[in-house]
DNA sequence: AATTCGGGGAT
DNA sequence: ATCCCAGAATT
């Protein structure tokens, strides 16, 4: 009979107790996390890197420190506070879901009942349940999907390797160790996968779990999880107009409350289709009907099609709508990043002209 | 099951 | 350039 090796769950988090990250949102070894910071902290951390999330998790607290105020707060606010961090809905659904909480006077503390709140999914619900209320919960994000693949040597392709690659992970969480601290050891699943058992070149000789890894035994670690292969990515084009008026005023417009940047700010301007726009039918779409001129393309990608953004500027002497800012206060406004592009190169170009104005009249 | 949602950092 | 990120909601 062969001496069984410590098993995975058990050293895995006697790493972690040695090499956690310290991150914000995150409580001192021990302490019980405040559920506001743990779920705004998920929400912000969908999809979105841990590096980029970090300056911005601690401006958000500060303007809204509790989830009564920002139950309270006004969607313009959560609007600026979350603009640049994309996926918007995550914004109106966090907005909602304060208000449900804020209504209840606490949050849910059980996967079921979080999983009930907007913006929630099962992968949330399970890593604030853990996290913030010690449930024994799995959480399965990209990181656990790709230690578990590789823990167990999963060669079928994501995404239809999800379920099985869910079940693994739910069977790591039973081991005793696990069990004792589910929201560690969700959390060092974590930061195992984002600092050794990384997408490229894991560090396998570094790893806690290398003697039960069946990925690193087998020599195919490096290539898991496997995944089906994605599309090719469309191209569209739009023009946006910035209008300014004598007072140095910036037409803006508000975004439909749903879909693509829903509920944000921008400046007015086509529909974007993918056909390039000549400019008198762009012009159909101008907010005024002045002379406009050329301040060039931005170019953006979004996940699912790539942007080609024609700029134009054009002048009037007063502009009427009540959505009009100052143009030195626009790119402070909480514009997305699409259009903070075309708003920079809007200025540069009135900046341009400004400096041939100069130098023809010397 | 597939698509629609942003943006940035690493490679 | 491609990949990936503490995914959710909709169709």
């Amino acid at each position: 009979m062969r001496e069984p090796s410590t098993p995975p769950a058990e050293s895995l988090l006697a790493w972690y107790d040695r090499h956690r990250r310290d991150l914000p949102w995150r409580a001192p070894p021990g302490a019980r996390p405040d559920p506001y910071r743990v779920w705004l902290s998920e929400i912000m951390l969908q999809q979105t890197t841990v590096a980029a999330v970090a300056p911005r998790f601690a401006a958000f607290l500060a303007r809204f420190p509790t989830v009564e105020a920002l139950a309270a707060a006004p969607w313009e606010e959560v609007a600026r506070a979350w603009a640049g961090l994309g996926y918007y809905a995550r914004a109106r659904n966090l907005h909602a879901a304060a208000k449900v909480v804020a209504e209840q006077g606490r949050f849910p503390e059980d996967a079921a009942g979080l999983r009930a709140l907007p913006g929630v999914g099962d992968y949330t619900a399970s890593a604030i349940a853990a996290i913030a209320f010690g449930r024994p919960e799995v959480p399965v994000d990209g990181n656990v999907e790709r230690v578990v693949a590789r823990l167990f040597a999963v060669e079928e392709p994501l995404p239809g390797a999800k379920p099985r690659l869910r079940a693994l992970a739910r069977r790591l969480g039973e081991e005793e160790a696990a069990k004792a601290r589910p929201g560690d050891f969700a959390q060092a699943l974590f930061d195992l996968g984002a600092t050794v058992c990384t997408p490229r070149r894991p560090a396998c000789t570094l790893c806690p779990c290398r003697v039960s890894c069946a990925g690193h035994r087998a020599g195919v670690a490096e290539s898991l999880p496997r995944k089906a292969e994605k599309g090719l990515r469309p191209q569209r084009f739009g023009v946006v107009f910035w209008l300014e008026d004598a007072a140095g005023r910036v037409l803006l417009r508000r975004r439909p409350p749903a879909g693509l940047l829903g509920g944000m700010l921008e400046l007015p301007g086509t529909p974007w289709r993918e056909v390039r726009w000549g400019e008198a039918e762009a012009h159909e779409y101008a907010p005024a009907p002045v002379r406009w001129s050329n301040a060039g393309a931005v170019r953006h990608v979004f996940t699912h099609f790539a942007l080609d953004l024609a700029v134009r500027v054009g002048r009037v002497e007063r502009i009427g709508e009540a959505l009009a800012v100052p143009r030195d206060e626009v790119l402070g406004a909480g514009l997305p990043g699409v259009m903070a592009k075309a708003a920079k190169a809007a200025l540069s170009a009135a900046a341009v002209a400004e400096e041939a104005w100069v130098r023809a009249s010397a």
